[in-house]
DNA sequence: TTATTTAACTTGTATTTACAAGTAAAATTT
DNA sequence: AAATTTTACTTGTAAATACAAGTTAAATAA
């Protein structure tokens, strides 16, 4: 098991502004103390502040200009989910209902899988779960999961309708999510698909492969997911 | 104009290196020299090592991990346009010809355009052209670009054949891309988009919207890109 | 009043130093 | 021989300091 480190001040300061930012405490266009307030106000050197802000630009949350300060940006409208992890922190603070398709169960990888597995995931075979996320009672993503069985006790058996996956796996198993690979595809939505998204056959959707690198070196995540892009597109920041 | 600014050294380590794994100087699951190393080499301090090697992690050219090194990792097979500026970048290496398809001329934006415009960018009204880029002789992006019409003499006259319309910003006028937003759905090829991707119409196309900043706070460029997605997959890391 | 200069801020780059924490292999002990 | 400990390395976090470069507004000069 992974031991609970301590979290870093770098990482603490970015969690409380990004939060402020969230919650309107600093609005859209509104400077952000400067690097010496922030200084100040946490009791921190600036390199550790600027960790933090180089973050949270990087993300999208502020933009930095040379003399002038750090401008605040609300979060974009869209769907952000190119450059985050999991779906439910992609779309912010709005309401994510998430519903079972598929609880998840233990099995064999399929064998033609979307990435490379190492001996050791294959091994291990994996914990497999569908899930159809709506955004305003209209379904928006549908999920498919699989996780490596490593070191994972227990977790067939625990409950994933309130609570997100990677909530779970944070929280109970001290697993963090550190980045990740994804590939983008425009297909047409097959029988099932246009069925749980409520979409006409033969529909376009958008196909995301993701592979996501945790703290733990040996194990990642995988989901495909399908995305209905009619009403909502996702949005994202290079 | 942007008068031509010295590059930072963290800059320089950064494209050295890159450079060096674009080339197989340093091949996949290599161990980068340590920092330490690097800083022996290239006369700098840690600090500034640490900063070109964060950006090459977060580009996803290299992975670090604690007490081990950094591991090099080789540019995804598929076409990276979701971190990068530009679609010539995207590709690395490989050819990707471009054929014009409307050259660039001067002309009022669209009155439905997909981004805000400033009032500085509606008074100038905008560059607009059209490009197909073709990777092994198969259409693969179709790249409808508008630039607002700032400080960019002569740029109508200029040949966008051979060199990129990024190439050509940053040689003749000295501007950089420095990031961006980007909007992503699937949607159906119009009769347009299949023609000149070589697509049965109807056939599902990635869409981006893409809104790029430079180092000249006013400019930004936009372009709405079509992507055959059916042999190539779009990638980006997050 | 208007234009210019100055001063006081902002973020950007870079050095130096220190210790913490993780990895891997050598050295030691059992 | 096998298990354990030590050691030497790696990257991670953090402070203190200095100056460069861009922005803005106040002070000054025309």
């Amino acid at each position: 098991m992974v031991t609970p480190k301590t979290i870093p001040q770098y990482r603490k300061l970015y969690e409380i502004l990004r939060k402020h930012i969230s919650d309107g405490v600093y609005k859209e266009g509104d400077l952000l103390p400067s690097e010496n307030e922030l200084c100040q106000l946490y009791g921190m050197t600036r390199p550790t502040v600027r960790q933090s802000l180089s973050t949270l630009a990087h993300d999208g949350y502020i933009s930095k200009h040379q003399g002038k300060g750090s401008i605040v940006h609300h979060l974009p409208r869209e769907i952000g989910i190119l450059s985050v992890s999991g779906t439910t922190s992609a779309v912010g603070d709005r309401k994510l209902k998430t519903s079972i398709i598929v609880k998840p169960v233990l099995m064999k990888w399929p064998d033609d899988f979307m990435f490379t597995l190492t001996d050791l995931e294959k091994e291990s075979g994996c914990i497999y779960m569908e899930r159809v996320r709506f955004l305003e009672r209209i379904p928006i993503f549908y999920d498919i999961s699989f996780i490596a069985n490593i070191n994972l006790p227990r977790i067939t058996a625990r409950q994933f309708e309130d609570r997100s996956l990677f909530q779970i796996l944070r929280d109970i198993y001290r697993i963090e999510i550190k980045g990740g690979d994804q590939r983008i595809k425009a297909i047409r939505a097959t029988a099932r698909i246009s069925k749980l998204l409520h979409l006409k056959r033969d529909q376009p959707v958008l196909h995301l492969e993701r592979k996501m690198e945790t703290n733990n070196p040996d194990l990642f995540l995988y989901s495909s997911i399908f995305c209905n892009t009619e009403k909502y597109s996702i949005f994202g920041r290079f």
